[in-house]
DNA sequence: AACTATTAATAACT
DNA sequence: TAGTTATTAATAGTT
């Protein structure tokens, strides 16, 4: 359409070139207007120069970014890269990660007698989940239940000293006169015991 | 250019409308590539009709993403660099939400991997490989708590009777001296024991 | 989907 | 660089 048909390749000639760049840019420009209006159409269009200008349409209805959206969705392709995808798996496992906490936050308030046990699953979670071994989680526990029966131990000892203090007294009451000095003698070890273990507290 | 003169504005008419956008289409599609082979210059051309059909061109010297990277460069505007913000700002306020959380889960457990028992990790370890879900090894767990709950009261019950049959014995054998008041104030504290799942720790 | 009369785009020219 | 015009290309209405 012109003085002349052309064979479609690239102009040598630089000035001819531009010229025609020009011309059928806005030509283009216009069409997409038109489209957009005849038909209901989206249109993005970007074009770059040899100069390295840039000459962008978009449809007045919407922006670049939905349309590159949509883009994504209908044709599955990826623009943007991995470092989006990396992010938002980032959020998704963030996010995850928070209703984890705050279902057991729920669990923890609720300090109903459940909480025990869901307690310690947490913590056999947790641990297993920071890159310890299950066998690192039994050896763990294995000592700590070294020491609980240490804590029964001397529970145990504790009583039986209390019995013994209890039939002393009761002996010396019933029979004699040197209840004072036996009585010294021995209630003190019982009531100086203190818990080995000071850290026996109250949960929560 | 047709068989008559159109206005630039909506094609009422569906099927026109259909048709017209078809040619269009074609037409700025042709006319894409053209630029691009006879004036070296790079194009994206993105359509998307009414039925959400997408149609695309792409200078074949590039891609939509390097177009759209220097799309951004050359306008200053963001595309998806905003969407990043977007989301880095989004992972940013997760994690202190999270940060918070784990701030009160900390506080409330107070307590990690070392409360559990040895024998209901094993009993755990066996139900699992006996084929039972994770309910059921909570449910029995929650049993196993209740034994042992049961357990340490009737050891402080015992305690406790202990204590008082020796403080009625005492009063008995010391028959009205004062001194009395001095154990009462201070015995309790030997004995009370604090049940229930003692918080053991490490000690090392 | 193909045709064609007509308009629109544009290559060469000024 | 911008305007003109002869000519081709696109396409609206038709078949």
């Amino acid at each position: 359409m012109g003085r002349g048909k052309i064979e479609i390749k690239r102009i040598e000639n630089s000035s001819n070139r531009q010229v025609t760049y020009s011309k059928r840019r806005n030509g283009i420009m216009k069409k997409a207007k038109e489209i957009t209006v005849l038909c209901d159409a989206k249109v993005s269009l970007i074009i770059f120069g040899t100069s390295g200008k840039m000459h962008e349409y978009c449809s007045p209805s919407t922006n670049l970014g939905d349309i590159l959206d949509q883009y994504q969705k209908t044709s599955g392709k990826k623009l943007w890269d991995a470092k989006h995808e990396n992010l938002s798996n980032e959020i998704d496992r963030i996010k995850k990660e928070n209703d984890n906490m705050q279902i057991e936050l729920r669990h923890l308030k609720g300090e109903d007698i459940n909480s025990l046990p869901y307690k310690e699953l947490m913590a056999i979670e947790d641990a297993l989940e920071n890159g310890l071994t299950y066998m690192d989680v039994l050896d763990q526990t294995w000592k700590n239940t070294k020491f609980l029966e240490e804590d029964y131990k001397h529970l145990n000892f504790i009583l039986s000293q209390q019995e013994m203090a209890y039939e002393n007294a009761r002996e010396q009451m019933d029979g004699g006169y040197q209840q004072a000095q036996d009585y010294n003698s021995q209630m003190p070890m019982t009531f100086q015991v203190q818990p080995m273990q000071p850290n026996l507290q109250e949960r929560n």
